[in-house]
DNA sequence: TTGTATGCGTTATCAG
DNA sequence: CTGATAACGCATACAA
C-alpha cells in the first residue's frame, strides 16, 4: 500500500505537503497539488482512513444500533439512514441487539471504541432507562429514533404514535367493531405508552368504554401475541388494535386456530407497512439528517392509515 | 478518555506492560495483570481500537456490500451475517449500492481504506464482471453471496437457483397452467441465468415447449415487471415464473389492471419469502462463517417451495 | 507556499 | 517478567 511518504519521495517533497494537497488545504501551490494528485493516482494511493481517524480523534463512521436488522421496520430505517449518511461521506456501522440490553451496552461500547462520529439508536425494548447510554457514549452525538428515552439529550425522531393508534382504533370503530382490545406492548417504551393513549382516546371519543381488562401488556413477540389473542377471544372481543406488528401475527394465529374469520368476525389493526405506514425509511433519513445538522430537537413522523381487508368489516 | 499511559503512570509501570496485561499476553505476572485490570476498570479505560487497528494494520470490521438494505432478502442476509460476525467479535460496516456499479466501486474503496478484515459482497445487477472488485480489494478476503462472479476467488454462497426455478415452474405445471412465461431478470447475473435454465428444464421435462418469446429479459424492477406482464398477457400466457420478487409485483399490477384473477385465471411464482423461500438469513450466516473460517469453496443453499394461493389453480 | 517536528494510542521488537 | 524504543500513516502547529 502506497502512503503519502511514498508520494512525497517520488516528488522530492515532504509528506506534509502531500497531505495538505490531498486534503484540499488551500495553502499549497496549484502546480504541486496537480503533481501530487497525478502521482497519487499513478501509484494507486488510497488514504488510510484509520490513521487519519486516529490523528483526528474521530472517524467518519456513524454507528446504528437497532434491535433487529431484518425486521422490516428497522431495515427500512437503516436503508434511509445509510443513503443519507453515505451521501455526506459517512459510513454506517450496524449493531443489532436482539432486544437485549446487555448486547446494547456492548454495541455502544464497541462504537465508542471506534470513536464513531455519532450514534443512531433505537433501544432494546427492555431497557429500563437511558442511563447506560449516557454513561457509555459521553459526549458522542446521539440521535434516537422510534424508541427513545425522553430524558436523554440530543435529537429524537419518533412516529406519531398516539395519533397513529388513534387513527387505527377509530378505523376499527368506524368499521363496526365494538369490543376492541389492544396488544399494548411494553410500557417501558415511550412509543407503546403513547399508542395506548391513542387507543384509549379513540374509544372514549367514540363513547366506547375503555376496559383495562382488554389491554394485553408485554406483547410484542408472536408467541405472546398468540396468547393474548386467545384471551381476547375468550373475553369476547370482536377486534384488536395491536401496537406491534409481530404480536398481531400471533393474534392471527390464534384467530385461525379458533376458526374466526378476519375481517368478517374479527377486526385487526397494527402499525406495519400493510395497515399503518410508519414511514420507517423517512425516519431513518430524518435521523441521519438530524445527525449531520447537529439538531437537538424532536421530530414527529406522521403515520398514514392504509385500509385493508383485515379491518373492513363493512366493506367486504 | 484514559489511555494505557494513564494506567501505566498510575501504577508506576510502562505502557508496554499495561498493553500486554490487557491483551492477554502470557508474559506478564499474574499480580500485575490483576492490578492493571483493576485500575483500568476504575479509571473507566476503553481501548482505542482505531489506534490498535492502525498499529496492527487490520481491523475487526467486516464490510458488507449489497444493493439495498431494505430489500427483504438482503436485510435478512445482513441480519444473519451480523449476528455471526458479532459473536466472533467483528462489527459490520454496511454499504448499499442501489444497483449502481459506481457506488459499488466507491463502497469497496471505502472498505479498503478502512482496512477491513474482509468483505461480504452481493454485486450490483449491472456489474459486467468482477474486475473492479479484484482490482480494488487486492488480497482482502472476499466472500460473495447470492449474486456472485464465478471467476472471482474466494468463498461463494449461492442459492439453488436452478433447482428453485425448476421447482417453481414445475409447481405451476402441476397446478394446471400450460403457457408459462418468465420474467427472467438480467443475464449479467449468474443467479438469473441459472433460474432461466431451471425454468426451461422444468418445461422440457414436462413435455411443454420452451418458447424464447415468452422469456422477458431485464425485468427486476416493478415497472419492467409490469410491462412484461402486459406483454405476457398479450402473448396468451396463463402463468408466469418470475425470477425476481419485485418484477412479480409489477406483473400483479398488470394482471389487476386487466381484471385477470390470480390464481384462477393466471398463476404466479416467484422466489421470495412468500412462495419460494431462499433462506436469506442462513445465507448471511453462511457468508459470515465462510469468512471466519477462511473458506474458499462454493456453498449452495437450498430453496424451499411454499405453496400459496397465487399458484394453486386446482386447489382454490 | 513549504518544511520541520510532534503526537494520536497502541503494539511489536528488542534488550535486560 | 518488564522496560525502552520505534513505528503504524496521517494531520497540524509552528517555523521558515
Amino acid at each position: 500500500m502506497t502512503t503519502i511518504r511514498d508520494i512525497a519521495r517520488a516528488l522530492g517533497i515532504t509528506p506534509s505537503t502531500v497531505s495538505r494537497a490531498l486534503s484540499g488545504n488551500p495553502r499549497v501551490k496549484e502546480e504541486t497539488r496537480r503533481a501530487v494528485e497525478k502521482t497519487a493516482r499513478e501509484m494507486g494511493y488510497e488514504r488510510n482512513v484509520v490513521a487519519a481517524n486516529l490523528r483526528k480523534g474521530r472517524s467518519m463512521i456513524v454507528g446504528i444500533v437497532i434491535p433487529r436488522i431484518h425486521r422490516e421496520f428497522f431495515s427500512n430505517c437503516i436503508g434511509g439512514a445509510e443513503s443519507v449518511l453515505n451521501q455526506a461521506g459517512y459510513s454506517a456501522l450496524i449493531c443489532q441487539t436482539i432486544e437485549s440490553v446487555e448486547a446494547e451496552i456492548q454495541a455502544l461500547k464497541t462504537l465508542k471504541n471506534y470513536r464513531v462520529a455519532g450514534v443512531l439508536l433505537s433501544h432494546a425494548i427492555n431497557a429500563p432507562n437511558g442511563d447506560h447510554v449516557k454513561e457509555i457514549l459521553g459526549n458522542t452525538p446521539l440521535i434516537q429514533f422510534d424508541r427513545v428515552f425522553p430524558d436523554l439529550p440530543g435529537a429524537k425522531i419518533v412516529g406519531a404514535n398516539c395519533d397513529g393508534a388513534y387513527k387505527a382504533t377509530r378505523h376499527l370503530i368506524e368499521a363496526g367493531y365494538r369490543k376492541i382490545g389492544t396488544l399494548a406492548g411494553y410500557m417501558t417504551s415511550q412509543a407503546y405508552v403513547e399508542r395506548l393513549v391513542g387507543y384509549r382516546m379513540a374509544l372514549e371519543d367514540a363513547g366506547l368504554p375503555f376496559d383495562e381488562k382488554l389491554v394485553y401488556y408485554n406483547t410484542i413477540a408472536r408467541e405472546t401475541g398468540y396468547e393474548a389473542g386467545l384471551k381476547a377471544i375468550g373475553a369476547g372481543c370482536d377486534a384488536l388494535y395491536s401496537a406491534g406488528a409481530f404480536s398481531a401475527l400471533g393474534a392471527i394465529d390464534a384467530l385461525k386456530e379458533k376458526g374466526i374469520r378476519v375481517p368478517e368476525d374479527f377486526g385487526l389493526m397494527t402499525p406495519s407497512l400493510s395497515t399503518l405506514n410508519q414511514h420507517p425509511f423517512e425516519m431513518g433519513e430524518a435521523a441521519a439528517h438530524a445527525f449531520l445538522e447537529g439538531r437537538r430537537d424532536t421530530q414527529v413522523i406522521p403515520m398514514e392509515l392504509i385500509e385493508r381487508q383485515s379491518s373492513n368489516k363493512n366493506k367486504t
